[in-house]
DNA sequence: ACCTGAACACCGTTCAAGT
DNA sequence: ACCTGAACACCGTTCAAGT
């Protein structure tokens, strides 16, 4: 498609975005994506040094929604806030949590970084040092992606013919399920703060980390 | 290696578990595997449908340590140390954590099963109803994989020339960060369960999900 | 029961050279 | 600044046929 044209990155990560969404991640590969722009494989070196660092941009295309700050607000509720966007733009494409998973392992992606600094002040207003806050943040990403991933595969491997009628617990309230386990980690957040902390007031009253 | 010779299959697993442990997840491939036994590729079609049924029964050895009952004790112990046993399978292999986690998206380990149904019964020691201990389990799960995914793509990156002096917070008692996730979401089911439950106690009493 | 031989349809990456 | 051509070193999977 589209010869005689000449790509700048960010055209060729719209074409890669697309493709991932159209046809998933196993289908998202250098020679495809060449195809699908019409040129030849090795053009794509011009734009990136590798694969994965093409799949770092179109996993940040796909995070952007979720890095937008968030209106200020108590602690917790931001939290939840962070961590609903965060779903949302996962699910956003096809395979985005697979995608956005992979990348986060290679640590290939910038705005995720972004995200969870966010998270990292929201728990800074519960009243834990930065290192503490850290981990928490983090914690809460694990989570994320990790029921959104499953969650992103069992909708899809439905979506492809099987089991319709046997509707199980696990299709009814999704959003119900995902906001369960995200309130056990701001429970225990609660949990283990400083009990002279106020909500959303940062004290700067350290928790020790083990 | 070892011509004339021929093969079951927990021998090729065998064979495929030492591979993964020695040069890590990007050389366990069929081929790979193969020349290793002094195979044709295709003979590994007569042991498994495919390359996910080899992973998963290759992430089963791994986890296999990990499913043994552990000792009756408080649902918060129980947890704590299947979280741990957990981890400590994960971190027992070159790129274990990467491995079952993929496995686990697939669906296609039967030991990780065995290890959510162990959760599932010492939250329901904590007093939550089935689909509710269910979610709960999983969320554990979702956040043993993650952090011990990030631990060991750190140590291994670590482990291969770099940074060595800059030890952050990141190098420094990862034992102790990786339990106070764990704690969160231990904290966060105590807040949550009924509080006429007794600590270890199935009183059957149930909670709403969302 | 277990494996070979041979093919099919792909991959990611490099790099001199072209415009 | 952006791309071609061509090569290198691989992949997973299938399947008739062999022992």
């Amino acid at each position: 498609m589209e010869p005689h044209h000449r790509y700048g990155r960010s055209e060729v990560v719209d074409r890669a975005a697309h493709l991932l969404d159209e046809y998933g991640i196993a289908d998202l590969t250098m020679r495809r994506l060449a195809r699908e722009l019409g040129l030849t494989p090795g053009a794509l070196y011009w734009h990136f040094a590798d694969k994965q660092e093409l799949l770092g941009a179109v996993a940040d295309r796909i995070l952007e929604p979720a890095a937008r700050p968030v209106a200020d607000a108590t602690w917790t509720a931001r939290i939840l806030a962070i961590g609903a966007a965060l779903r949302d733009a996962l699910l956003s494409s096809t395979d985005g949590a697979e995608l956005v998973s992979a990348t986060f392992a290679s640590g290939r992606s910038a705005v995720l970084g972004r995200i969870v600094a966010q998270l990292v002040d929201a728990a800074g207003g519960a009243g834990f040092e930065p290192g503490t806050a850290e981990l928490a943040a983090r914690t809460v990403v694990y989570y994320v992606l990790g029921f959104t991933a499953d969650e992103q595969s069992r909708l899809q491997w439905d979506a492809a013919g099987a089991l319709t009628g046997t509707q199980s617990v696990w299709d009814s309230d999704p959003n119900g399920r995902f906001a369960f386990g995200l309130r056990l980690l701001v429970d225990g957040m609660s949990a283990q703060r400083q009990s002279g902390t106020q909500d959303g007031v940062d004290t700067g009253v350290a928790i020790p980390s083990a």
